[in-house]
DNA sequence: TTATATTGTGTCAATTTGACTCAATAAAAT
DNA sequence: ATTTTATTGAGTCAAATTGACACAATATAA
């Protein structure tokens, strides 16, 4: 987005896309914000939408220009559409803060219903780009979310809601992990959205059983301990579960 | 909603709601529809959201508009934002048949996101109501639905499609039948939602199991056969069920 | 050589599911 | 009055799945 497209009409008015980008590192679960230039905010990547441009292909444009990222999963998953979810003088301040035209203003005064949708990326191969808005672009730790602007700590909390939901029927994995990794980080991933810890013989044997997965070398992390098996998805078997749901 | 509001801008622009209405009766799903005024189409019971009123309450107030119902099961479950959902040209026959004021076509002819819904209503408690833009209300059976305006045919598959998901994690048929009602009644919604036959014993065990379910006397329909016991939802045991989820 | 941590396999009972059978019964047909 | 028909609801049983464990294997540190 270009700040100076706002007061050209470029943009549907009223609405936003915002997304909820997970990634996977170090066992945990992470989500990228971004600073308010205000100093004491962090958002959730978002955007508007053009004129002649579908909502889906806005949240990928937003999530493309904050990760370099492009066809991974990003799923639809609720509108935000209270009018008072964002508060005038919260707003006001953070206009100040960008020193924008005050011809500006009026877009972002105005109310917003916004689209969430969330990611599932590899953290690896992300590289976070602030947008014109915003100071910085960083990784939090899924329970050391700091301050949010507006209701975006409710939309992370709904995109975890509707993926664990997800999770009951659909595959996971394959937009988080790299192309190979031990059956434990995809248990911690199972774990981290679930909230709760799974049993490790039996999560492998269900997984295993889907039969989305190949067995590849084994990897010495230089642990002490048993070196874990490597797996990488069966990217046509995984889209099919995906499409047709699971059982 | 009053058409005369449209050029006083009384709504968002570029935003509707498009709600799928289910109602159940003659062991049929159906769907509540309303007749365009180019006697030529159908199209979803839809409307506008006020600049400050929630998109969920937009929702609510166009299905009590269609319905007089309140207070019943109303799902959001998708947005459908492609720039082209909407032919241009189907609009202005649409506009053209609607008599309206010239000053109002700008309303009609810009482009439209729309946030889907699905209503799950008691058949029977309905007094359907067609809007301004309507010639009539009515219901269609889910495997027979006339020819729908823009992208309306597919709202209506993604609906089920959503409902079939949900259908896994959620109770049903609070809203859709009568107080007290036989356990078939509760089958054929399944089946029909699900799109396949169900066997009888292992669905009354499976649904019995969820205690939600009140057995109340004998109901002699005047058929041949055994006379089914009715049943009636424990409400408190059923709303439980719909927010923790089953299982 | 032993200790430690973690992996992958195996077992087994409890539960759930799927595919059936069958007796009960309300009203119509004979 | 008796038989027939259609449908309900209970019961059975094997197969599949799940949950809760035990345990052997093994990569490195002590």
């Amino acid at each position: 987005m270009d700040i100076k497209d706002l007061d050209t009409q470029s943009f549907m008015p009223g609405l936003s896309v915002d997304n909820v980008i997970f990634g996977f590192h170090d066992n945990q679960l992470k989500v990228l914000l971004l600073a308010c230039k205000d100093g004491k905010h962090w958002m959730l990547p978002g955007g508007y939408i053009l004129k002649n441009e579908s909502v889906d292909a806005a949240a990928e444009r937003v999530l493309f220009d904050r990760t370099g990222l492009q066809k991974v999963y990003l799923q639809q998953f609720n509108v935000f559409g209270d009018p008072k979810r964002s508060s005038a003088s919260l707003v006001k301040g953070l206009v100040k803060s960008m020193e924008l035209d005050e011809t500006l203003n009026h877009w972002f005064l105005q109310r917003f219903v916004t689209i969430g949708y969330y990611a599932l990326v590899e953290y690896e191969k992300v590289k976070p780009k602030p947008d014109p808005l915003s100071l910085s672009c960083d990784w939090f730790e899924i329970d050391q979310i700091p301050r949010l602007i507006f209701d975006h700590a409710t939309i992370i909390e709904s995109a975890l809601t509707a993926m664990r939901q997800h999770l009951n029927f659909q595959p996971i994995g394959l937009n988080l992990l790299p192309s190979s990794f031990p059956l434990k980080s995809l248990q911690s991933i199972y774990e981290t959205i679930l909230g709760k810890k799974l049993d490790r013989p039996n999560f492998n044997r269900k997984i295993l059983s889907l039969g989305i997965l190949d067995k590849k070398e084994k990897h010495f992390t230089g642990a002490a301990h048993k070196a874990p098996f490597l797996y990488s998805f069966r990217k046509k078997e995984y889209y099919k579960l995906l499409k047709d749901g699971i059982s």
